[in-house]
DNA sequence: ATTTATCCTATCGGATTAGTAGGTTATACT
DNA sequence: AGTATAACCTACTAATCCGATAGGATAAAT
């Protein structure tokens, strides 16, 4: 399951790339336009920002904008900076990888194998969605 | 991320599934074959029996066996028995449904039709994937 | 009667989650 | 210069969940 970190995060970067040029967008519009509570987005948006996604800017007129295309920021980028793994064990995860304990041999684990052809497939879909597809307007 | 009282759950299953006839196995022999703590074990072990999974017998020659053929058990069941819900969010899962506090009308949300699609690869793999797939012999 | 092995309830420490509090810093406007 | 604005940052907290443990009750085989 995500976090209610993750997918605010996710409605919040929709929320900015649907701006028309970048202008800047400030934590209190999101927050209310998704109701989502001020503080927690502050500290999810500063994440984003830290990851090198999201620009900021000061005082009056500020708040936040993309630094790419929103085209050009997967979803896999977006989960494993606010979730982390997208894979369902440690064990194989591409970007968190960690050995279980209780395995001996990961190869001729069985749970390792299915949970590889889990992560594939989802990663297939994450890595094409980008932010520009989530921000699309809900037909 | 799975917990590990669920890849414990697929790993007991697909030991018991290997199991000749349906020979009961007892959870002392999963468990040091497994690397798996007994009491934990046990109490995974326990639910699956209550969710008519497995069967069980106490004393000597007793144990877990199965209750269907391995083939007839897919990775969905087990999954959302020991795990709950598959999907990434409450507002897409078909099993374990719940309502976003947040989302006022979730068909216009647009993290919920990514989830969709997430859900429903996941649901494919894990569908077609029984525990006679699991159970497997490692090459 | 004794051993074996599951059954069941209760408890527990540690980690994580979803926030909240409160002040600091940078920018814009007057 | 002074004030308002809005992001920045650190720390804290209440509640929940996870992984595991404890200890006895029950049922079956010998």
């Amino acid at each position: 399951m995500l976090s209610k970190k993750t997918k605010y995060g996710l409605k919040a970067l929709a929320f900015i790339a649907r701006q028309p040029d970048k202008t800047p967008v400030q934590i209190a519009t999101i927050a209310e336009s998704e109701n989502i509570s001020h503080k927690f987005l502050e500290s999810i948006l500063l994440t984003l920002r830290k990851s090198g996604m999201l620009g900021s800017k000061k005082g009056k007129g500020g708040g936040y904008y993309l630094l790419k295309e929103a085209s050009d920021i997967p979803m896999t980028d977006v989960i494993r900076t606010l979730e982390g793994p997208i894979a369902m064990l440690p064990c194989v995860s591409l970007n968190f990888y960690e050995k279980c304990d209780d395995c001996p041999d990961e190869h001729k684990c069985s749970v390792h194998k299915l949970m590889i052809q889990v992560r594939d497939s989802t990663l297939n879909i994450l890595r094409h969605n980008t932010l520009a597809d989530l921000a699309l307007p809900s037909k």
